[in-house]
DNA sequence: CAGGCTCCATACCCGCTGGTATGGTCGGCT
DNA sequence: AGCCGACCATACCAGCGGGTATGGAGCCTG
């Protein structure tokens, strides 16, 4: 809180600078393996091959390291979920491909599953992580909207109703996912997709 | 683990007895406000108006405390449901109550959505945790089943898909409702109800 | 009454971890 | 050269909290 006030002036630096991210994608791959509050912060130096003492140079606090390797999650979300749908034109198939990874994310990717739970833990009694989350939801949601909007040309309203109905149950999934191993099968998958598709696109 | 071997014993203790539940309710009433790991075990003794010492009398450690905590919420929730359907014979009504009262809690009572997510975050460690809450879940799951058998004659195949649809749409609804505030106007609550239902009720 | 059991309080330990104090190295600037 | 500031390592602290050792007070039994 009182020392360290330059950090992001000049940053002439030549060599190094990444520091920052380094140990931003080290305290994500430890926290999305063995939860946040499993990990040391010598774990996350050790892990990037530093010590506390130089940790505490980039980073105020534990919690610092915590927003870090949420940004960290909001980038790699996000360049995820472009690169999916680069060169795919058709209004519905851009839908039916997200909602497509979306599922296969929700149901297979552990530590994203294993970072979001713990984040949401945390969230509820810290209302700048909480923000922040929103921030980050609020922009999935506006992307999802964009994509239904698209394909259907339904009212805004109807449209927005629709994107949280699906948000809740993506989420929903990926929770009931990690203790309920028969959605997991991979004949659900294409059962989960139909639905899902079904409440974006059927009319009334 | 080495020492209290009878505890579970004959249970003659005429005047008290009710230590277990009383401390199980103290740290499911802490765990449900503080989250669990802000949340000593001095706390829960002192809630419960006793001392850590004779706590650790009947629990052998946290964990042990936390399935206590689980225990009770999972019978605070069936009696709950019970008590809600009683003297509604119609199918339909049934499953509707259920789904507006579901959607209640998940929009309104922050002590379940926290305990929940809590829960959710050790379980992601802790295998015993994760088979308690499996169970607890087949349970409502197998609940909701019979609910939409009775209301709409499917196959059984194709209710098991709709009600795995419905819970997790309910999980992750109560997720996204601590941090998405516009969820949980009133005017949503119905819209909400109603997407459920034609999920649950509504033909091919 | 002696012994044992249940149940609870007092007092204490100690490892772990977030956080700090401090000092050293290197590169740039005047 | 000589100072300064960025950057990182070493060593250390301090408090919190899970867990333990121990010692009762009450009751039941022989």
């Amino acid at each position: 809180m009182n020392r360290k006030r330059a950090r992001s002036s000049v940053k002439t630096a030549p060599a190094a600078g990444e520091m920052p991210d380094r140990l931003a994608a080290s305290a994500f791959a430890l926290f999305s393996e063995r939860g946040i509050n499993a990990v040391s912060l010598d774990d996350i130096a050790a892990h990037a091959h530093v010590t506390k003492g130089s940790l505490y140079w980039h980073y105020d606090s534990k919690d610092a390291l915590v927003k870090a390797a949420c940004a960290h999650y909001y980038r790699a979300y996000n360049r995820r979920i472009n690169d999916e749908l680069t060169d795919i034109t058709d209004p519905i198939k851009r839908l039916e491909r997200t909602l497509d990874t979306a599922v296969s994310t929700c149901l297979e990717d552990r530590k994203n599953r294993i970072f979001t739970t713990e984040i949401f833990s945390l969230a509820v009694h810290d209302e700048e992580l909480r923000r922040s989350w929103r921030q980050f939801s609020d922009s999935v949601r506006e992307f999802y909207i964009g994509l239904v909007k698209a394909a259907t040309r339904l009212a805004t309203r109807e449209v927005e109703r629709r994107v949280d109905f699906l948000l809740s149950a993506m989420e929903g999934l990926k929770l009931r996912a990690q203790y309920e191993p028969h959605l997991c099968v991979s004949s659900s998958h294409k059962v989960i997709v139909s639905q899902l598709r079904r409440v974006a696109l059927f009319a009334e």
